[in-house]
DNA sequence: ATCGGAAGCA
DNA sequence: TGCTTCCGAT
């Protein structure tokens, strides 16, 4: 009996047939599965990434427009070609298609409407369902297919960023990566396996497992903190183009350090370039010819996603800090919006709120213990970050201080519907509180005397924390029915209260502009699927709004955005908040206290809600696709941005 | 062209 | 579980 497999043949170069021939006949072993006991088959996303990744097969599937978006070009023969790797002799795009769209519900990819056989992969859902992104085991796959090493040719420690500014889990000091030595020997191309086991850390490294595995979620950490403030770097950048006068400052980062192997925990970049992956161009009608000042964004970086290959489970990036061409940034900033996830600011004092975008990996606290000037919300800082490995949903055990102000919009409400799937990566705007606006239906309160109630309201709320130990209802019994709630327990009280306003029709009708909008943005507990962490703001000297504003208007063309987009749009939300920082002459110091210099050089934490949000079921499942649904219902994470604490804010008003 | 239900397969 | 196959609807 012949057992040679597809794969088997594929290892041994056999070809199984020659793209652009008619289909064959094929031989028995062709119609055997290769999938054996212990190694899955290919996934068809996968295979996707492979043929984007391969040079000849430019005229076939190809980048196109936004990051992560392709266009098959050649439909039958990607269909033929998938049949060929699969197997499946009579495949065809009917039915490859048929696969992809699969993938909607599992938000691996979208269709790009209106664009015949263009597809776009949620590197979101990818990163965050493929964590971690860097393993210590990095399987080797031939040139096209980065190491895992390569794929870190990681940006260069930005100046600012201390050695022990990442604590997770407590840690104290970051675990340095291990030595590129460390990493194993490399397979041979070909072998189509899956590492999800085989890849563990530690598996092939002598290091003990848990330094290994310490070492992986430092590594990860440290990835995910970088690219975030790229995110939050980019969108500042083009947030000031949209809004601003268009000059382009300088030098927005300045020119990295060269680090030793030492001082370097992240001294992927000082591996041979040769491994690195030579990303797809991702050029495209759509992104802008970018003038040149932009290009003095002295770490732009190649970005590009990358498959590894090897382990069939992972997904990584490359960054090439050194070829900074203007194209990179959209995808860049998509990339970071990747990790950034969705980012809500609903109430910072006016430099916070100013600087928030500019929060910097190397400030991100785990650890909220090193600010002295003030006691942080306790428990654990879970993994915004660094998500824990499985997902993990963490009931924040004491949210104490923690007064949310989150304006829900149906828009964000359909945005994360699978209706609007369309912008997966889009960050929410970013809604100021101390001077709330109305955004897209919400009650605002503006005036001084809706203002001045909005903050009885607000304090009310705060004073109804059950830490406060003031759990009595200041707002005075405002109707029978909160009297005769007295007896429910706060937080119910509240939930009832939130789920009321929630229920209340925009707009038209509405109650008393401030409770409602009290009660709809005041939402003091935490919901069983949320938990909190701590940001801490990159001090303002990095870059000021006046460096910014020097940003032309072709970011703006990069990000296509409209006022009228369907989402809220990463630079729309950071326009919301940089003219509210702009604005911040108007607005009363929050913190009296301290200086506005020591307030630059030392912004306040903010704190993060985190929310598992699980994802929007899909409508009308089928009977016996139920189970199929449910098997891909995967939690997404909600970045929702509060305040230090209320001091700052209320203080502010 | 695209979508998605349904059933089957490994 | 991840498709493959088929097919009716839009």
């Amino acid at each position: 009996m012949q057992q040679c497999t597809c794969a088997d043949k594929l290892k041994s170069g056999i070809p199984l047939w020659r793209p652009g021939e008619a289909a064959p006949r094929l031989p028995e072993w062709a119609y055997k599965s290769e999938s054996s006991p212990g190694s899955r088959q290919i996934q068809l996303w996968h295979f996707i990434l492979e043929l984007l990744q391969k040079e000849e097969f430019r005229d076939v599937i190809a980048w196109q427009g936004d990051y992560g978006e392709f266009v098959i070009k050649d439909p039958d023969e990607v269909a033929r070609l998938w049949g060929m790797r699969k197997c499946k002799p009579h495949m065809n795009y009917d039915k490859l298609s048929r696969a992809l769209r699969y993938y909607y519900n599992k938000r691996i990819l979208h269709k790009t409407k209106g664009k015949r056989f263009t597809y776009k992969f949620n590197f979101n859902k990818l990163i965050l369902v493929n964590y971690p992104v860097l393993d210590v085991d990095c399987g080797y796959y031939g040139p096209h297919f980065p190491t895992c090493e390569a794929a870190m040719q990681y940006p260069r420690p930005m100046p600012t960023l201390p050695s022990n500014v990442m604590m997770m889990d407590g840690a104290a000091a970051p675990i340095p990566p291990a030595a590129p030595q460390a990493v194993p020997a490399r397979r041979p191309r070909g072998s189509v396996s899956d590492s999800s086991e085989e890849s563990a850390p530690g598996d092939h490294t002598a290091e003990d497992g848990a330094a290994a595995h310490a070492r992986l979620h430092y590594n990860h950490t440290m990835l995910q903190a970088h690219m975030y403030d790229r995110h939050l770097q980019m969108q500042e950048a083009q947030q000031q183009s949209m809004f601003r006068p268009s000059h382009r400052p300088p030098c927005l980062i300045p020119e990295p350090l060269r680090l030793g192997p030492a001082s370097d925990p992240m001294a992927f970049h000082q591996l041979p370039r040769d491994h690195a992956f030579q990303p797809p161009k991702i050029h495209s009608e759509s992104l802008p010819s970018t003038p040149s000042s932009l290009s003095d964004y002295s770490s732009s970086p190649q970005c590009s996603p990358m498959f590894d290959t090897a382990s069939g489970t992972r997904f990584s990036f490359n960054f090439n800090f050194n070829a900074g061409s203007p194209f990179d940034r959209k995808p860049h900033q998509d990339l970071r919006s990747a990790f950034t996830t969705h980012v809500r600011v609903s109430s910072v004092d006016g430099e916070d709120k100013a600087r928030l975008q500019e929060v910097s990996p190397g400030r991100i606290t785990i650890d909220p213990t090193k600010d002295g000037r003030r006691e942080r919300s306790p428990g654990r800082m879970p993994g915004l970050l660094s998500p824990p490995r499985p997902m993990e949903r963490v009931r924040s055990r004491s949210p104490q201080r923690f007064v949310p102000k989150v304006v829900k919009t149906e828009e964000e409400d359909e945005k994360y519907t699978r209706g609007s799937s369309s912008q997966f990566l889009a960050v929410p705007r970013l809604l100021p509180m101390a001077r709330r606006h109305s955004v897209d239906g919400c009650i605002t309160s503006e005036n001084n005397e809706e203002g001045a109630r909005d903050r009885r309201q607000r304090w009310s709320v705060s004073d109804m924390l059950p830490d406060t130990g003031k759990a009595v209802d200041q707002e005075g019994g405002q109707n029978d029915e909160e009297g005769k709630d007295k007896s429910i327990p706060i937080k119910l009280r509240f939930k009832r209260k939130y789920s009321q306003s929630q229920e209340q029709p925009e707009g038209q009708d509405a109650p008393a502009p401030a409770a409602a909008e009290t009660a709809r943005v005041v939402r003091p507990w935490l919901d069983d699927d949320e938990r909190v962490t701590t940001v801490r703001p990159r001090p303002r000297a990095f870059s000021t709004p006046a460096e910014l504003s020097n940003q032309n208007s072709s970011a703006n063309q990069q990000e296509k955005l409209t006022p009228s987009s369907t989402a809220p749009s990463a630079a729309s939300s950071m326009g919301d908040l940089r003219r509210e920082g702009s604005q911040e002459d108007s607005i009363p110091q929050g913190d009296a206290a301290r200086s506005r210099a020591d307030r630059r050089k030392n912004p306040h934490p903010l704190h993060v809600r985190v929310k598992v949000e699980q994802e929007e079921e899909p409508a009308t499942p089928s009977s016996r696709n139920l189970a199929h649904h449910v098997r891909h219902y995967r939690p997404q994470i909600l970045i929702k941005e509060e305040p230090e604490d209320l001091d700052d804010v209320f203080a502010s008003e």
